[in-house]
DNA sequence: GCCGTTTTCGGCCCGACTGTTTTCAGTCG
């Protein structure tokens, strides 16, 4: 958490210099900018990098000075920065939030609060009906109303969407794109490609034919996925989908698609300093190609692997390039080796029609063969949780007869019986010894009373012997439920004394716990499940999402345990039971 | 503010698009 807040504190700053645009500040800004970045994408909580003592760092991050090294250990001290406490002073708080709008950056901020006294977005919003924005020098009508537009749709479509939950959208909007006559090639850059936990934008790259241009983009703006255009130009179009994200199309020839994917996938930093190095090697890198510096010769531009080969370096895959570490390592050729899909041999955590599933256990495990998993865990909600039809004890003996059944029939595929039972207030379980002791896998999950308690409850269910894995811990749901604010060294430690591995639920409402609580479970030695948390067979295809969320996280093959083969699966959750 | 095979000062990634201009500033990614 320390990282997020930081660079949110970072970020205000560099807002604060620019509004204030005091002279030769750009370049202090860039480089508060970097920091923010940096803190972004590090794979560890700052914290880790300072010595005991928290006076100093052990090692030397590249983009993070003397001065940006100040201000983050004063941080970790004291819970807050002076310096940019002091800077908030200096400038109306709604200037800040005025430049979330579209359209309107520093300077026209700057000149709207100098010359007209407007220092928040209702004071603009009235300056501009008033007529007083139009009249100011470098303004117009036209800008104006595009500053109109702009607060119009900053609630509407200025939202971060989780990965999770448009990831399948995308996919489909891309496979249209890629339908069309005049395409050759399509794909999607940005955040998205990066794997980001949320995505702010689409970015969508589209090798066409020069001479076809013009006609494709007249079809896309007629494609039924867009609901408003905002720019368009001959080789670029902004846009905002009717899922509520803004869609940036860019129009490349065939040979340039690879520098334009390598252009647009970003991050920033990573950008800079690839760009940084092409020229202290004698070349520039731009969204046509890697040329020579001193003739403007193409060096290449088909593939991204020659850009990253002309520049010697290892291939960085999209979802390492946080602006952080990775060029270096790439240079060396160690750049870490991370879970891929392949790797996942089952699936975890699923409901089946015996509680609030769609489908029967046997089509969830007829999908999950068709994934090539080599087993699954059905774990159905145990009986308190009535809403979603929680099983008795007696229910919960019929399915057990009924998993044994298919097992028998030998349908390809290994099914566990499970259970996600509910984390009662008093911290028990909700269902007796003898009924848990029955279940192959138990998935230990709150359900309700979602506030502090959950810090003693999760302590002590951790201690009770049938627990595998906690579900789902910090309880957040996207758009209606944050995560709990619990001590989770607390709890991480304790589960890894105790063998209870930590859920990393990817279902489309969760992703939970979310990756920034990732490196502080591992340094605690805890182990992961990446499960679906499935109520239908399509939810199943979640777990590639799931991957990709890890992948960005630099999460690695032998931290996640549903990469363990059939024979070690069953052998875990045989000594996992320690009574 | 940060960095260094151009090393303790001097330079810092690159281009598209828009609107207000008549050659460019501001914004965005």
């Amino acid at each position: 958490m320390n990282n997020q807040n930081l660079a949110k504190i970072f970020t205000t700053f560099t807002h604060i210099c620019e509004i204030r645009g005091d002279k030769n500040d750009f370049f202090r800004v860039r480089s508060y900018q970097k920091v923010v970045q940096i803190l972004e994408n590090l794979d560890k909580d700052i914290v880790e990098y300072l010595d005991d003592n928290k006076e100093k760092f052990k090692e030397n991050i590249p983009g993070i000075g003397k001065e940006s090294a100040k201000k983050i250990i004063e941080y970790i001290n004291t819970g807050k920065v002076t310096e940019l406490e002091e800077s908030k002073k200096t400038i109306p708080d709604g200037l800040l939030e005025m430049l979330e709008i579209k359209n309107l950056g520093p300077k026209k901020v700057k000149k709207f609060w100098t010359e007209l006294d407007v220092t928040n977005i209702e004071k603009l919003k009235k300056a501009i009906l008033d007529g007083k924005i139009e009249k100011l020098s470098g303004m117009g009508q036209k800008s104006a109303q595009k500053i109109l537009e702009g607060i119009e749709i900053l609630n509407l479509y200025n939202q971060r969407k989780p990965l999770v939950e448009i990831y399948f959208d995308i996919q489909e909007i891309l496979k249209e794109v890629q339908s069309h006559p005049h395409v050759i090639k399509a794909d999607i850059a940005g955040s998205f490609r990066r794997h980001k936990e949320t995505v702010g934008d689409i970015d969508l790259l589209v090798a066409c034919k020069q001479e076809n241009r013009e006609k494709f983009i007249q079809d896309y703006l007629n494609m039924d996925f867009l609901e408003k255009i905002e720019n368009q130009g001959d080789t670029k179009v902004t846009a905002y989908l009717k899922l509520g994200l803004q869609i940036d199309l860019r129009l490349v020839e065939e040979d340039q698609f690879g520098a334009a994917m390598q252009y647009f996938t970003g991050n920033q930093t990573h950008n800079i300093n690839l760009r940084t190095r092409a020229k202290q090697m004698g070349m520039k890198i731009n969204e046509y190609g890697l040329f020579n510096s001193e003739n403007n010769q193409l060096i290449v531009s088909k593939t991204e692997e020659e850009i990253y080969k002309a520049l010697n370096l290892d291939f960085v895959p999209p979802y390492l390039r946080g602006g952080t570490d990775e060029i270096s390592l790439a240079e060396k050729s160690k750049l870490p080796k991370i879970i891929e899909l392949k790797d996942i041999k089952g699936d975890c955590h699923m409901h089946s029609t015996y509680s609030d599933g769609k489908n029967t256990i046997q089509e969830m495990a007829q999908k999950a063969k068709e994934l090539n998993y080599e087993y699954i865990v059905i774990t159905d909600h145990s009986q308190s949780l009535k809403i979603a039809n929680g099983l008795t004890p007696e229910r919960l003996f019929e399915k057990a007869k009924e998993t044994q059944k298919l097992n028998s029939e030998n349908i390809g595929i290994k099914i566990f019986h499970g259970s996600e039972v509910d984390i009662l207030k008093d911290g028990s379980l909700d269902y007796k010894d003898e009924d848990l002791r029955n279940l192959d896998f138990v998935v230990a999950s709150v359900h309700s009373k979602f506030d502090e308690s959950c810090e003693e409850r999760y302590l002590k269910v951790i201690e009770n012997p049938y627990v595998n894995v906690i579900g789902h811990m910090t309880t957040q749901e996207y758009g209606s439920r944050k995560p709990l604010e619990l001590d989770y060294d607390k709890i991480f430690a304790k589960a890894a004394k105790h063998n209870v591995a930590i859920e990393i639920n990817c279902s489309s409402r969760r992703n939970d716990i979310p990756s920034d609580l990732i490196p502080l479970a591992l340094k605690h030695g805890c182990k992961f499940f990446l499960n679906t948390d499935s109520h239908s067979t399509q939810q199943l295809l979640n777990m590639q999402i799931g991957v990709n969320l890890l992948k960005s996280a630099r999460v690695k093959k032998e931290d996640i345990l549903n990469t363990y083969t059939l024979e070690e699966f069953d052998e875990f959750i045989k000594n996992n039971i320690n009574l």
